[in-house]
DNA sequence: ATAGGGTTAG
């Protein structure tokens, strides 16, 4: 779906013109025309309009359901394409269920990290003897590492006749983000050998599997080879990407000079990954100067100023705490809420800080009780030294212990039979209180936990991640 | 059609 080569706002203002238009001529009763609305309100970002040309369809054929799924999908609302295509097989059947409505659902199921709704796609495609086509089978990858099944996507992977730089791209972007950094360079080995191009997007995977892992001198290596061996320039990504990794690994000379030596201007991703850089290995002044230059570029980066107030408040400056709390309320910058989700009997369910709303409360309230005994019997106590702002030690303990992956972990608990994987996805980065707490809930409740964060997934079992506390 | 860098106090 090519968006239209227009600024988004005169773009929908055009297509309401459009369909104002076709509503006038009588060719809005056209089935290719419904679609096509739907998928051009979709293209360009409202979801609304697009879910109320659907809903116009009295009938929607196959090209209609599907267009409102992958609209779902583009616009990054995965739970609503999954509950349309339940519709779908309920009021269209599944005769009609084809390859384009499986890709849109697996990237739905990818997004959302639902792997259980993932695989029984999966099934449905082999149970109708579909054929694992490029596309199809990418889309299986890319849905399986999205949801930590990297044995699952390899199989697939494996079995595939036709694969493409997007497949493999997939592939090793899924041993990235699942921290395997040599299994990562490994196939990127074996792309190179095959003689399959890659591209930039590859160089992005790879550095970011280099990064993960903490493996700086490949990083550099695969660096120097996108222009060195493979006749590329360079691009932005990329060389935040290597900031991250030199920053990441504490390398933070090598950080400065990297910047130093660029022969484009930095944008804001670099001076981002220098303030993350600065955040994690506590240096204030750093910090102040990537933020500085951040700002110049995009002054209202809510996730930045966090930062900066988390870098402040490590180092109990509260005065700097507050400055940056006024700074953010008199540019309107409001933070993103962390949130997290399960999936289970099929649904995805979400959980907010402290939030009380889900039906269950009382019952995960209960089993957080519960599991926090059993915890402090084995020595766990709350790391606050995230609690990143100025209350007393007892209220700290109180915030950290309603994050949303704790009352995710607790219904997971509650809800998911004795011996099943736990598999939360977050939205934003595990604090390190969280991390801790479910390594040890999965060493007590003897669990296997699989958290996807914003950026990466942590495999927890018997008190140990496969991160190995390296974030 | 299918792959994508850094980051989020309550």
């Amino acid at each position: 779906m090519q968006p239209l080569l227009r600024d988004p706002a005169t773009a929908l203002a055009d297509l309401r013109a459009l369909h104002a238009h076709l509503l006038v001529s009588g060719h809005a009763a056209d089935p290719h025309v419904q679609s096509g609305l739907v998928a051009m309100y979709a293209a360009l970002g409202d979801a609304a309009a697009a879910r109320a040309a659907f809903a116009e369809i009295p009938r929607p054929d196959v090209v209609a359901w599907n267009a409102m799924i992958a609209g779902y999908v583009h616009v990054g609302r995965s739970r609503e394409a999954l509950m349309l295509f339940d519709r779908m097989m309920r009021e269209a059947g599944a005769a009609v269920v084809g390859e384009a409505t499986l890709v849109s659902v697996l990237t739905a199921c990818a997004q959302a990290g639902a792997l259980d709704q993932g695989r029984w796609v999966h099934g449905f495609a082999r149970g109708h003897g579909m054929r694992v086509s490029v596309t199809l089978g990418t889309a299986l990858v890319d849905m399986y590492s999205k949801c930590g099944a990297v044995p699952a996507a390899m199989e697939v992977f494996d079995g595939m006749r036709d694969r493409n730089v997007y497949t493999w791209t997939s592939a090793i972007s899924g041993l990235a983000m699942n921290g395997m950094g040599t299994e990562c360079l490994d196939l990127f080995k074996r792309m190179e050998s095959e003689g399959i191009q890659p591209n930039g997007v590859t160089f992005v995977a790879v550095l970011r599997g280099c990064s993960m892992a903490g493996l700086v001198d490949e990083g550099r290596a695969c660096f120097d080879s996108i222009k060195g061996k493979h006749g590329v320039e360079p691009w932005l990504e990329h060389y935040g990407c290597m900031v991250d990794l030199y920053g990441r690994a504490g390398c933070l000379d090598d950080a400065i000079n990297f910047i130093k030596t660029m022969p484009v201007e930095p944008h804001e991703g670099v001076w981002g990954a220098l303030l993350n850089a600065s955040r994690i290995h506590n240096n204030v002044e750093l910090g102040k100067y990537a933020m500085e230059k951040l700002v110049a570029i995009e002054s209202e980066n809510d996730a930045a100023h966090v930062l900066l107030s988390n870098i402040y408040a490590e180092s109990q400056d509260w005065k700097g705490v507050s400055r940056t709390r006024s700074m953010m309320k008199a540019k309107g910058v409001k933070k993103v809420p962390g949130w997290s989700a399960i999936e289970a009997d099929g649904k995805v369910h979400e959980f907010y800080v402290g939030g009380k709303s889900h039906p269950r409360y009382k019952d995960i309230e209960l089993m957080l009780a519960e599991m926090n005994r059993r915890l402090r019997l084995q020595g766990y106590a709350a790391n606050t030294k995230e609690v990143l702002f100025d209350i007393e030690e007892e209220e700290k303990e109180n915030a950290i212990s309603l994050h949303s992956e704790k009352l995710a972990l607790a219904f997971g608990l509650i809800v998911l039979p004795e011996g099943a994987e736990i598999r939360i996805v977050k939205n934003l980065r595990v604090c390190r209180d969280c991390h801790d707490y479910t390594k040890m809930i999965s060493k007590v409740f003897n669990r296997g936990i699989v958290m996807r964060d914003r950026n990466r997934f942590h495999h927890f079992k018997e008190g140990v991640c496969s991160c190995r506390d390296y974030w």
